[in-house]
DNA sequence: GCCGTTTTCGGCCCGACTGTTTTCAGTCG
């Protein structure tokens, strides 16, 4: 059992208990104890199998410990068996709609007998619920337009998607004449690899023109909400946009607050109360009452609240970048001062992988070659494809000497920019790789990938790939997992293994930079580092315009907390080819 | 259910908006 699948039935558990009524704060246990399992690098049932203790974990008390076990041993929770026996677990789906918590949800199965989406359907189309005391026609309504909005878009948006929908609007909020500042905040300014909602935050002088001016936007399908401070729409992609309008004091809490992530400032605002301050996203107060439901949140004194970084210090921490805000020891880091100096864009000096119209790219050699000098490169490696990719006209030894001819004539006409000679080899489904040795000895770099058999057996996907990646003259190892965000789960193997035999052999693994795949996604890139692995972040460019993709990986890379010196294609040409020779 | 450089008991983050409400519950982020 792998840990995203205990993770999940951990928050079952906390979705069934809050369905019960339970105590809050025992619900919200589970749902810690679940981040811990999701977040942590190696696989719980190898801590289980070697017996260590789980308490040491955050979260992990005497009890989640004996979960975990009692889940790895036997593929069962009796916890959870139990729970299912009183409340269906089709209810949790149910709490998934926008509008329905867990409360509401208790009330529609216990008086309506409602356990599924579509009965929920028939029950909202024949007025069965605004019948109840507490609901309304309204309500009514809101529920049959989130299940047809849960059935069109289910999941969260790619976050390459997002930036298409975002920008335009940030440019149209910004060219109203009384918004002073704008930011966008949430797990999209987190560089999340994808994103739910969109959180907008605005310093304005005139909120109720802002708000007019953004429920106005040519792009809005439908407006949820509209009130002085806060307002929500949904865009025609289906996006929803929260938009939040704050006072300049307060526009640097605001920032950390809606930020995020929830877990980030949760353990932001306890270290607060514990020096005496409460930090909302007005600002930090020091000292007055806790304010009620309807009190005034401005009571106490106010400390701070203009920006970010001094929020931070009335906390005594440095400023944390936005990528490390999910609670991953970032604050720890921060307190003691030792963030690292993570990679930035500027840091990047080449692309190692990126096809030509050789195999399935739409350019020639020398068009991508002027590409990637034009983006100030000091070198590039061109990776056609090999044969097995037949689709993808994948090249065959005689076609890559073709390939090689071709090269070496653009390598002459052009002194810029250095051209490495480079293929992604396909690793077939032994294990053998999809080209003869003397032909791989003559590439200056080796990716190698799977793309097919995704589905093998984890044992035979594990030996396959550690069979591929300790091959002599193997570099990288790209798209390691095989993912497709929203398309095509990550294949099944062991990747501590991989990432290990990786680090012993002198191979980097990619971080493949395409907003479709971000593979190794943030947890991997922080396991790999934890193994010593090396990095290349590739943007896999089959056209010109891809090779601006290279962002989108180096922002994964720190929300892995990586550094320059991770990472093979921030480091000069020489240093690289030493690396690429395997001191061979 | 977890946790402790104030604590092994008594806390656990905070506020806005909506809808159905005569004073507030539920939900969301």
């Amino acid at each position: 059992m792998e840990n995203i699948e205990i993770a999940g039935v951990l928050t079952d558990v906390a979705d069934l208990l809050e369905l019960q009524g339970a105590n809050p704060f025992r619900i919200r246990a589970y749902r810690n104890a679940a981040q811990t399992v999701e977040e942590h690098g190696t696989p719980l049932r190898k801590l289980v199998d070697g017996g260590a203790d789980l308490t040491d974990l955050p979260g992990i008390g005497k009890d989640m410990a004996q979960h975990i076990g009692e889940l790895v041993k036997s593929g069962r929770l009796t916890l959870l068996s139990r729970l299912a026996e009183e409340i269906p677990l089709s209810l949790i789906e149910l709490t998934r709609l926008p509008g329905l918590g867990a409360k509401r949800t208790r009330r529609l199965w216990t008086e309506l007998g409602v356990e599924t989406i579509a009965e929920l359907e028939s029950a909202a189309k024949e007025s069965r619920i605004e019948a109840l005391a507490g609901f309304g026609k309204k309500t009514q309504d809101k529920i049959l337009v989130a299940i047809d909005r849960y059935r069109h878009r289910q999941g969260r948006m790619k976050l390459g998607d997002a930036d298409q929908h975002v920008q335009p609007l940030v440019e149209y909020m910004r060219g109203h004449e009384t918004v002073r500042e704008i930011e966008v905040a949430g797990s999209y300014r987190r560089r999340k690899d994808t994103v739910g909602d969109i959180d907008l935050l605005v310093v304005a002088v005139e909120p109720g023109a802002v708000t007019e001016h953004f429920v106005a936007y040519p792009d809005v399908r439908k407006v949820q909400s509209s009130g002085a401070t806060r307002s929500s729409v949904i865009l025609s992609s289906g996006l929803q946009v929260d938009l939040r309008i704050v006072r300049p004091e307060s526009y640097g809490a605001a920032l950390v607050y809606f930020t995020g992530s929830k877990e980030h400032n949760v353990k932001l605002r306890t270290r607060a109360v514990r020096r005496g301050l409460r930090i909302s996203e007005y600002g930090v107060f020091r000292g007055g009452e806790e304010p009620d439901d309807n009190d005034d949140p401005w009571v106490g004194e106010f400390v701070t609240g203009s920006n970010e970084a001094e929020v931070y210090g009335v906390v005594e921490l440095d400023w944390i970048p936005p990528e490390l805000r999910e609670n991953r020891g970032e604050i720890e880091a921060a307190e003691r001062h030792v963030l690292p100096p993570l990679l930035v864009l500027g840091d990047i000096r080449g692309d190692l992988q990126m096809h030509s119209a050789w195999s399935d790219g739409k350019e020639t050699i020398e068009t991508m070659l002027e590409a990637c000098a034009a983006r100030g490169y000091e070198y590039f490696a061109i990776t056609d494809h090999s044969k097995a990719l037949a689709m993808t006209g994948g090249l065959d030894t005689a076609k890559l000497r073709e390939q090689w001819v071709e090269m070496a004539e653009v390598a002459d006409r052009h002194s810029e920019i250095r051209l490495l000679r480079g293929m992604e080899v396909d690793i077939l489904v032994d294990g053998r790789l999809d080209l003869e040795d003397e032909m791989l000895a003559e590439l200056d770099i080796v990716l190698v990938s799977v793309h097919s058999r995704f589905d093998l057996d984890p044992a035979e996907q594990t030996e396959r790939i550690l069979k591929a990646i300790q091959h002599p003259q193997v570099n990288v190892l790209a798209h390691p997992t095989g993912r497709q965000i929203n398309r095509r789960d990550p294949m099944q193997f062991d990747l501590d293994a991989v990432l290990q035999c990786a680090k012993d052999n002198g191979v980097a693994v990619e971080i493949n930079a395409h907003p479709d795949r971000l593979d190794l996604n943030d947890v991997h890139v922080i396991q790999a580092r934890e193994h010593g692995c090396s990095f290349v972040i590739s943007t896999d460019a089959h056209r010109v315009s891809d090779l601006d993709l290279m962002r989108y990986g180096v922002e994964q890379a720190r929300r892995g907390w990586l550094e320059k010196q991770h990472v093979w294609n921030a480091l000069p040409y020489e240093i690289l080819t030493r690396l690429l020779e395997k001191g061979l």
